[in-house]
RNA sequence: CCGCCUCUAGCUCAAUGGCAGAGCAGUGGACUCUUAAUCCAUUGGUUCUGGGUUCGAAUCCCAGGGGGCGGACCA
């Protein structure tokens, strides 16, 4: 580094003005016949990811975010002065590159360069050119590094990125306002699970980080906002596995005037439309199927299922005794505060969650295990819910909304109950929530899918490591 | 929290109880059409950490740490 300012050539210098970006040059001189040279000039920019020296003519690969381009470095073109500051060059560093179109008697696109001015020094070696980098943990703590040598894994960020913005786009076309709700909450409320808690020290009170979005979205469907979505992350303190991360990222919705059946279609097109924007297809292959997303999703009935898969009849009005006999049949341990709605759901997810490979809703959740979801028109024991599955693996989530403010109340205090009896993810009674519902709330069907399992899911990959950009990991050791 | 697997040079990997090595990267040199350029030379090690067994340990044993997979947990 010292060398370099002694020799006149500042390693971080402040800004670099190019005239294209690789693609754009592609897109303009990809064409060329070979062994082409114009007298049009450019300037691009790129990190340096292969050198070939020959002796007085130099190749580099410099690639930026979307493109590479070669670049053709004769001694004689740049000058003695300019061709010793190129010698000094290491993969890894950024340059910014002045010169003319050209392509080599074989044929490749370069620039033959006549200015080359380092734009940032790599004093760290690049991962393995041909190799890359592949210990899993590496390249989770130094994302930067897995993202320089691995196509891949910039692939799948790209994928994320598509999703998002195709949601985005769906969503406003269908009229959605994106909205934005608190992180911190006073009660972790809208799922049952385990939340993280922090501390305000100038209010001197605990705090959780929010579980779900649910309840601050509905509270503006009360106030008359019709139509919502959040984009956001949400935090689980539970186990950390290739399909759950401590925090990430759901989207809910809301629409007024809606029910489970209008979520169902949207939750079909936003993910068949991601498909297309994030792919350029409606198929993807699942386990090694070939599935076209624009076909029909498959409807099938929870209770229905589990009732299949043990052969026995099932239902959440059953006698508890009844459905746990059923469970110790199929291996299901049963906990002394489940009811048959409960069991049912265990038995389900033992049995026939994990044989779900096509996109397929599962409907009719039993009312004891969906707290915030409407009772069913013809069956007051189960709801108007549905999660979708995909290769054994939830995605989303919705139901027509329970509006009821006494109705809501009755179920937030079975919840307190089953929490007060010893299951810590069970909920509680939401004060204002409830306050919201008695200003009253239209009919509603509400939604929330998994960002990063969607993603997941059109990216091709099996671990959630994979879609997340920087994981939770241990701190290093 | 439990089980199995894994950790060797900056990176990718060899060495299975007997002198810690290779390729790439790095360094020095040759080469004006290369494509993982090539060729010659060369630097580089707390073999994750600590303990033990052994004449001798990267290798076997114990404990700890990181990671992966599975389980538990997890609408």
């Amino acid at each position: 580094m010292g060398d370099l300012r002694a020799a006149g050539v500042e390693p971080y210098p402040y800004r670099f003005d190019r005239s294209h970006t690789l693609a754009e040059a592609r897109s303009t001189w990809g064409a060329l016949d070979a062994g082409t040279e114009t007298d049009d000039r450019v300037s691009v920019a790129g990190r340096v990811m292969l050198l070939r020296d020959t002796g007085k003519l130099v190749f580099a690969t410099v690639r930026d975010r979307d493109d590479e381009i070669q670049l053709f470095i004769s001694k004689a073109v740049i000058g003695d002065d300019g061709f010793a500051e190129v010698k000094e060059l290491d993969l890894g560093d950024w340059v910014g590159v002045d010169g003319h179109i050209m392509t080599t008697r074989k044929g490749e696109l370069s620039v033959k360069a006549d200015r080359v001015v380092l734009l940032s020094k790599a004093i760290r070696p690049l991962p393995d050119k041909w190799h890359g980098l592949s210990d899993t943990d590496t390249r989770f703590r130094q994302r930067y590094a897995d993202l320089i040598v691995n196509a891949e894994a910039r692939r799948h960020f790209e994928v994320r990125h598509a999703v998002l913005s195709s949601f985005r786009r769906t969503l406003a076309d269908e009229g959605f306002i994106e909205v934005e709700t608190p992180v911190l909450h006073t009660e972790a409320g809208g799922a049952h699970a385990r939340p993280f808690t922090t501390h305000h020290n100038a209010l001197d009170m605990d705090l959780y980080l929010r579980i779900a979005l649910e309840l601050h979205l509905k509270r503006l469907i009360v106030g008359g906002m019709e139509r919502v979505f959040e984009i956001g992350r949400i935090f689980r303190n539970e186990g950390i596995s290739t399909r759950h991360n401590p925090e990430f990222t759901m989207m809910e919705l809301y629409q007024a005037f809606a029910d489970w059946t209008d979520v169902m279609a949207i939750t079909e097109k936003l993910i068949t439309t991601a498909a297309r924007d994030a792919l350029g297809t409606t198929t993807v292959s699942i386990r090694g199927t070939d599935i076209d997303l624009s076909e029909p999703w498959p409807r099938i009935s929870m209770v229905g299922a589990a009732a299949e898969a043990t052969g026995s009849d099932l239902h959440p009005s059953m006698p508890v005794a009844d459905a746990a006999r059923v469970a110790s049949d199929v291996g299901v341990s049963v906990h002394p505060s489940w009811g048959a709605g409960k069991i049912i759901e265990e038995i389900f997810e033992a049995t026939a969650e994990s044989t779900i490979v096509r996109p397929t809703f599962v409907c009719g959740h039993p009312v004891e295990i969906s707290p915030l979801a409407r009772v069913d028109r013809n069956d007051a024991h189960i709801t108007e819910r549905f999660e979708l599955f995909v290769d054994g693996r939830e995605l989303a989530n919705g139901y027509s909304e329970l509006n009821d403010p006494a109705e809501q109340r009755a179920r937030f205090e079975d919840e307190q109950a089953a929490k007060e009896a010893g299951d810590a993810e069970r909920g509680t009674v939401d004060e204002d929530y409830l306050r919201a519902l008695e200003y009253g709330m239209p009919p509603t069907g509400g939604l929330g899918i998994g960002m990063d399992r969607v993603t997941m899911m059109l990216a091709g990959v099996d671990s959630i490591r994979e879609v997340i950009l920087f994981p939770t990991l241990r701190p290093e050791a």
